[in-house]
Order: C-alpha cells, then structure tokens, then sequence
DNA sequence: CTCGAAACTTACCGCTTGGTAAGTATCTAT
DNA sequence: ATAGATACTTACCAAGCGGTAAGTTTCGAG
C-alpha cells in the first residue's frame, strides 16, 4: 500500500475514532468515508483493533517530537517548560482530533485490552518530570510533586482543548472566540505562576 | 418501580456507562449485572436513550448543589472560590464515575442528538464565572476572561481525576499514592495563584 | 506479454444489538 | 375476592457488527 494511501486511511479513521470513540465507529463507517468496502480495510489492516492501534501508534510518533527544542536554540529551563505547555496547546488547537482520542483512550485505557495508552505516555511523562525538576523553584521536589505539577497543567490545556463544541453550544460561537483568543495569554500567566511558585511545604 | 430501587438502577448504569461509553454498554449488559432481563429495563425506562438521559440528568442535580455555600457560613470572595474548586475535587476524587461520564459527555456533546450536556453545564459555568468576577483581582476582566481562567482550574481538576488508572498503571500503585497525597496541597496552590492574580493586560 | 502479488469486491457467517409483542406473576386498593 | 396496575419473562425480529473465504481486478517487474 502506498504510504500516502495508507496514511489517508488512517487520518480517516482518526477523525473517526476522535468523534465518535472505538465502540462508536464501525469498520464499514471507516470504509464508507473513504468510498471502500469493509473489506478492503480489514485486508489492509487485519483487524479493527489493529486498525485503530496503528492510529494511536502514529500519534504516539507525533508526541515524541514535541518535548523536542524547536530550532535547537539554548534555553533557560524556564523557558524550555513555558515552550513546551505552549506549544501543546498550539498542538492541541491545530489538532482537535488527537486531544479527543488521547483523551478516550485515557477514559477506556483501563477497561480496554489492547490499550497502548501506556506505553507511549510513560516517556512523556518521565520527561515531564524531568522538565519540571529542571526549573530552580522546583529542584528539590520529588517525582510525585513534579508530575503532579505538571499534570495540572496538562489538564488545564487539554480539557479546554476538548471543550470547544461543547463552550461555542452553550455561549455562542462569537463569545467562545473571544475566550479562545484570550486562552494564551491566561494559559501563560498559570504557567508562570508554577514555575514560579514551586512545590508546597 | 419503588424510588430506591430506581436509584439503584440507576447506580449501576452510571457506573457502567462511565467505564465503557454509551455504545460500549448493552442495555442486556446493565440488565445482568442487576439480575434482570434487558427488557425489565426496556419497560422501566423506555430505551437505551432515555435511560442514559435519567443517568445523566441526576448528576446534574448533584452538581446543582455543589456550588451551595456549605453551612450557610460567611466567606470572603476568596474563600468561596478557593473552598468551590477544592469540593470540585474532593466530589471527583470521592466519585470517579460520575467525573468519567461528564467528560465523556464533553466528548460526544456534539455529536450525539439527545445529548443533555449543554443545559446542565450552563447554570454552573455562569456560576463560574460570577465567582470569578466576585474576587478582587478579577473585578475588571471580561466574561470570557474569567471564564477561561475558572476553566483552567476545572481542567486540571477533573484531567487528573480520571487518570487514575493510567498513571497508577504507568508508575505503580504506591507512587500513584504519593501523587494523590500531594495533589491537593498543589493544587490549592495553583488556585491561589490564579485567585491572586488576575486577568493579564 | 506474462506472471505474481497487491488491492480490492461479493458473498457469507455467527453473534450481538436495540426494540416489539404478548404473555405471566405479583402486589395493592377496593 | 377481585380487578387493575405494576413488574416482570419468554419469544422473536430486523439490522448491524467484526471477521472469513473465495474470487476478481489492477498493476508493476522481468
């Protein structure tokens, strides 16, 4: 299969699998979108689980790139952090789809077999930890501070991520474009705060 | 039907929907776990549809409460914003199904018809925000403004509570332990930075 | 031109799904 | 005692599910 094929199969089946959650979405609902029959689909992957694991495994691939220093410029390690929650959030602006199917996959990783939720966000998350630890404020804490830290903020980014049909229902689209123009600005002022505050006693 | 036995029907597919997602449970599936036939269920409750709406508009009677001042007592601005987000997450901790089923909602809101997600959120982000504004560094900020800041905080309250299985799954039970011992103690500094603040220019 | 592999399609299959229809048991108010 | 509502059960159904089997078409390398 060409590659270029294949992953146009996949961006499908992400935007899918993102909407509507792994039980939501049929093999044949894939197949449609992309004017296929099931079958064709399944001869390619083998199976729906393999189908949306190959799905997760490419988002996996995306997320390691993206603790990466952007332009291999020296940074402070405040800078470092405050680059890294930015550009998750820009990540997670751009796509809409991925924040949604981590976020499934964070809600049935426990219940669901075949979840390869653990595997790729444990070295997300190690370098999470590191990154925080890195910053003056926050040397002496320990693991569990850091990542409790962190976490916070990875949770105040990718809730508001997933919130946006939800936000524009319920105040109107006008109203949720003021408040997602103003976000970044918000989003930094809370970053500042942790990496300025550091660990309780 | 007897209002307790009701509840307990209720109960049961709360917790089952919150684990596995509305397409992820059978109505049969409910049905066993309580000893019945699905159609006892079909009969007390009409559909699948309509059962999931009981489910979901009795979490929203809860959380209609849950911004009530507890004992009636005399807060600071600072006090009732700092004492909201802290039974925000006191309630998730205590109950993670009903935090599960919620952000499944957030995901699906926009998608599926009979969703109830947008009346019931509503009241309690107007909520949110009046909080907010009521604060002396928040005063002079917009609604969107202090929208997206009580959001952040909302964010990193409830991303946290159900990744639970995860990060226990990902760093072992006992770290978990330590991280959710601390987690509080965090976050109580993250709101008071956020309440100390105020909007950026 | 040919041959084989890759990319499909058509035809099924057994199982589960949500839902309907029709009956039966149980309880309660008169 | 009885009538009627409530709480079920058994039997069934059409549709959709993931997956298998067996062909057919497309296509690029020799």
């Amino acid at each position: 299969m060409a590659r270029v094929t294949r992953e146009e199969y996949l961006d499908t089946a992400e935007s899918l699998f993102a909407e509507r959650g792994f039980y939501g979405v049929s093999i044949a609902a894939i197949a449609d979108q992309l004017g296929l029959t099931k079958q064709a689909l399944l001869h390619h992957f083998g199976s729906k689980e393999k189908l949306y694991g190959e799905v997760l495994r490419r988002i996996s691939e995306r997320f390691e790139t993206l603790s990466d220093n952007p332009r291999g410029a020296v940074m402070s390690s405040e800078e470092t952090a405050r680059t890294f929650f930015l550009n998750l959030h820009a990540t997670a602006s751009e796509y809409p789809d991925q924040s949604r199917l981590l976020m499934r996959e964070l809600l049935d990783n426990n219940q669901r077999a075949a979840s390869a939720g653990k595997w790729y966000l444990k070295p997300f998350l190690e370098n999470l930890i590191a990154m925080m630890q890195a910053l003056p404020a926050w040397k002496a804490s320990s693991d569990a501070q850091a990542l409790a830290a962190g976490y916070q903020l990875l949770g105040a980014i990718n809730y508001y991520s997933i919130s946006e049909p939800t936000l524009s229902g319920i105040f109107g689209s006008e109203a949720y474009e003021e408040l997602d123009a103003g976000f970044p600005a918000q989003l930094r002022g809370l970053i500042d705060a942790v990496i300025a505050t550091g660990a309780p006693d």
